[in-house]
DNA sequence: GCCAACGTTGGC
DNA sequence: GCCAACGTTGGC
């Protein structure tokens, strides 16, 4: 059972939107960066927990819990002409983009800020502060016990 | 909203 | 297959 970080920018989508979807949960579609596609369609699992990030907003973060309800599927969006994430090279047999489903776990009463992971010698190797610019990335089962501690009482 | 960092595209 | 131009991410 492994721990992922999913950004996230409120403004697009948020956790409360996520929650508003119940247990049935949300698509998390739209990825369109390979090394991201490549830890979604090889190694995230069901089960899986997610830390939803909330980026490129005022309050940056970790702002709560979801599980993955799905293994990776072949993302509709990029066949759809009408949508944001069409993709006119990827073709039906050889799908280029995936996407799982998420449903809301938890909202944590105070978010885990940026600054707060970044002042923490323990979570200095986390990719969130080591590599810019990827939606979605590992969180180790160290980090994972670090910050679950941060949540106790929030829930 | 700015802009640095970084991934992707496409001409050569 | 190099690399300049371009587009996007994401903290500030």
């Amino acid at each position: 059972m492994k721990h992922w970080l999913f950004k996230t920018e409120p403004d697009e989508f948020s956790i409360e939107d996520l929650q508003k979807k119940g247990s049935a949960g949300a698509r998390w579609d739209g990825i369109r960066n390979y090394q991201a596609r490549n830890l979604l369609r090889d190694e995230v699992a069901e089960g899986d927990t997610v830390w939803i990030y909330h980026s490129r907003c005022k309050h940056l973060g970790l702002v709560g819990l979801a599980n993955v309800l799905s293994a990776a599927y072949p993302d509709p969006a990029q066949w759809d002409p009408e949508s944001p994430y069409f993709d006119p090279k990827s073709s039906l047999d050889a799908p280029r983009w995936y996407c799982v489903d998420v449903a809301h776990r938890e909202t944590f009463s105070t978010l885990i800020p940026l600054a707060k992971i970044k002042r923490d010698p323990r979570l200095q190797e986390m990719v969130l502060l080591k590599q810019g610019r990827l939606s979605i990335q590992p969180i180790t089962e160290a980090e994972a016990k670090v910050l679950l501690k941060w949540t106790q009482g929030n829930a």
